[in-house]
DNA sequence: AGGCTTTTTTTCGAGCCTCGAAATAATTAA
DNA sequence: TTAATTATTTCGAGGCTCGAAAAAAAGCCT
């Protein structure tokens, strides 16, 4: 069942948790790494001095701002931006994007296009998604740099393997294998992740701090989703990328989803459904898809100033929102959670209702206790997720096994 | 943050591999125990020899059925009974039990007291519990078979480390710090778990095909209470036992739970919620806390020989149990559900109402496809459950360690 | 300026651990 | 009785981490 750890193991591991320490700190000395790891100082020095050979990490002595202590002054050794590329592109509704990034994670290029998803045939949609990779990643020198990895985020479902775009609202099209088809036109391993978990992952690199081992992330748009991590991992499902918030029940048999099933927390909280409940439509008819960030927007300057229907729509989106962390706080106790997407910007409206639904749940004993955070923007987010998927991908599976590799040059994917 | 792995970790987990395979196995040969591990047999051989050599476990020739094959016969290893010894305890309403089993699992001796846990102050709780865990352990040679460890299971929320009661249906007094108590008793490690949680972890150890990386425990009793495995680990709260199924929310602002709030899943779904519902009294009173197993049986045949108002109240237990179930999996996606304890009894009622209500959900995509499980009596699992967790702790926490230990001499609980 | 102190990093030998190959052991088949 | 077969142990090789000592690279002090 399970395995035993064998001796090469060991040395992967140890590789591993040093690129891990140098990602995460920067520009660490052997010293700090050490501290961090709990390794010796000799196994740091080794494994330091064959990641530099190897052309992953490089020693940077920029002084600083030069420490002015006593002894040998520190070494910072920091990522070789050198060491490898990867491409973060993120698909979502009429917007296709893809950026080409250094190891050390700086954007190198960036490519946006506007493109009408909802309308796109299958294989427009595809090829449309290889090109735009194929622009980014085109006229790069490919022998000092090489392309070790694809992330596409996408809004909807995928596999639980990241290979498959199963469902997205984004297109009509489903269970497209874009991992694969990726992998075929570029060669190198592709993985297809939910844009909600990569909003955790980026919301966690960028603030360890609060969001530490558990936290959820809320992202309010036309539908609603959510990326969560527990026990410092990303929690997906069993079988897919899971995390379905907007799909748990809030009202059996109630207002009618976009998803054709009724009752959903997204057909009290999504743009559409806050759109519906303001205009005073039936909870059980068809919204049109193209309620825009801009009607919302509007709708929430209506309620503030005093619009009765609309505020009542706001209260309901909150409540709906607030019973569903309720339940999930029942399973999971409660966590910090940040508030993301264009529905961040009438949190005001919204937080009121939802921390009074809270409180009537399981999980609200300490509702007052809460924390709400707000990022409008969700796609610099998604982005930052992406390049951190990718960065970690190569970090952890490529260069901390390397051995293989002469000085200075990287692995061939095919060992990925 | 995140810490290197020695040398020595090596060996330690190796060993504990190896321990593992053995008790889940049975009776395996080395070369067994090398296929299931992936290590070399040379390994394999020296971690067994030292384990013999420290009496954890024992070589059994018994022969067998005796392999009728060709070369030099394979020799099973087992564990050593007289390795250790462990008590699971089980306080649940009205009734404290408490049980001595050797290293291999076997239940040496077994103490059930009936005892109104309702009525009792705290201090006569906390003493009844620690007089019968005295009682069970009174008499065995000490010399020969220490005692190791002792998990309580109880009803009821505990914290995340395992070391306090912080709530339990059975009893008015909160925050009882079990673990600490019994551990300044009896001078070993304790730890206090949720009855759910022990009986998803017995469902795997009975039935390690069905339950394996991902299933749900469900118990229907005069509350719901639930225990979820998920990628192989026991799902607990970030900072309880978690998994309050019953108190998700089922209708807002809906029927009066025994929690206090409205709406929750056992406010439906409860033997109470059912008895009220079944004699029309109103969805927002109070209703006694001692209706039995046996008048929910009494209910359940009215509503077989067709009294309406009972299978109404079956039907909407099982309806909230289903939308529950379906929010659950919209989370984590669909798996296999167990039906535990008395209320099992009525699942040809609640069945359909149940499936019905799943197929409505996000998670009921395949809902026929969901396996559902009925076992009616749920205190054996609870036992066996507590059973396994202190087994495989005296394993892997102290067995795994080894080392200082002499020979047939196992180490003293202060390395626990 | 030159020696001293302090701190960081590298080097070196020791001690474990796992592995593969070879040796040994225990049976059955012929 | 011998050969064949399978299981287990033994043995030497190769890796890995660790602690101690050495080397390196400063600042400090007279």
């Amino acid at each position: 069942m399970t395995v035993g750890i064998r001796h090469d193991d060991l040395r992967r591991r140890n590789r591993g948790m040093v690129i891990a320490a140098v990602r995460r700190d920067g520009q660490p000395s052997r010293t700090e790494i050490a501290a961090t790891t709990a390794l010796s100082h000799s196994t740091i020095s080794a494994i330091a001095a064959d990641l530099i050979a190897e052309g992953v990490l490089a020693e940077s002595r920029p002084a600083e701002v030069a420490a002015l202590k006593r002894g040998r002054p520190q070494v910072a050794v920091g990522l070789n931006p050198e060491a490898a590329t990867i491409v973060a592109a993120v698909l979502s509704l009429n917007s296709l994007s893809a950026s080409l990034i250094d190891y050390s994670g700086v954007t190198m290029r960036e490519e946006r296009r506007k493109l009408a998803t909802l309308d796109l045939s299958r294989e427009a949609l595809i090829a449309e998604t290889i090109a735009v990779v194929r622009a980014v990643v085109a006229g790069r020198d490919t022998r000092r740099q090489p392309l070790l990895r694809i992330v596409l985020a996408i809004q909807g479902i995928t596999d639980f393997a990241a290979r498959t775009m199963l469902w997205s609202p984004i297109t009509p099209h489903g269970d497209i294998a874009f991992s694969d088809i990726l992998q075929a036109e570029f060669g190198i391993p592709v993985t297809v992740e939910n844009d909600c978990n990569m909003i955790a992952v980026a919301l966690r690199w960028r603030n360890p701090e609060r969001y530490a081992r558990d936290f959820i992330a809320v992202l309010l748009s036309h539908g609603i989703g959510m990326g969560m991590v527990l026990r410092g991992e990303l929690f997906t499902g069993t079988q897919s990328s899971g995390g379905e918030f907007g799909h748990m029940i809030h009202r059996p048999d109630g207002a009618l989803c976009r998803c054709g099933r009724r009752g959903c927390i997204e057909a009290y909280a999504g743009n559409y459904a806050i759109w519906r409940n303001a205009h005073g439509i039936r909870e059980d008819s068809v919204v049109a898809d193209d309620i825009s960030d801009g009607d919302i927007q509007a709708l929430a300057d209506a309620a503030r100033a005093g619009d009765v229907a609309a505020r009542e729509a706001f209260r309901i989106a909150g409540e709906a929102i607030g019973f569903g962390l309720g339940s999930l706080f029942a399973l999971i106790d409660p966590a910090p959670v940040a508030i993301v997407g264009h529905g961040a910007l009438a949190f005001d409206l919204i937080e009121g209702p939802m921390r009074g639904a809270i409180a009537r749940t399981a999980g609200g004993q300490h509702s007052g206790a809460i924390s709400f955070d707000t990022v409008p923007d969700e796609m610099p987010l998604i982005r930052e997720g992406c390049t951190m998927r990718a960065l970690t991908f190569v970090d952890q599976e490529i260069f901390a096994s390397g051995g293989v590799g002469r000085a200075g040059v990287a692995l061939p994917p095919s060992l990925a």
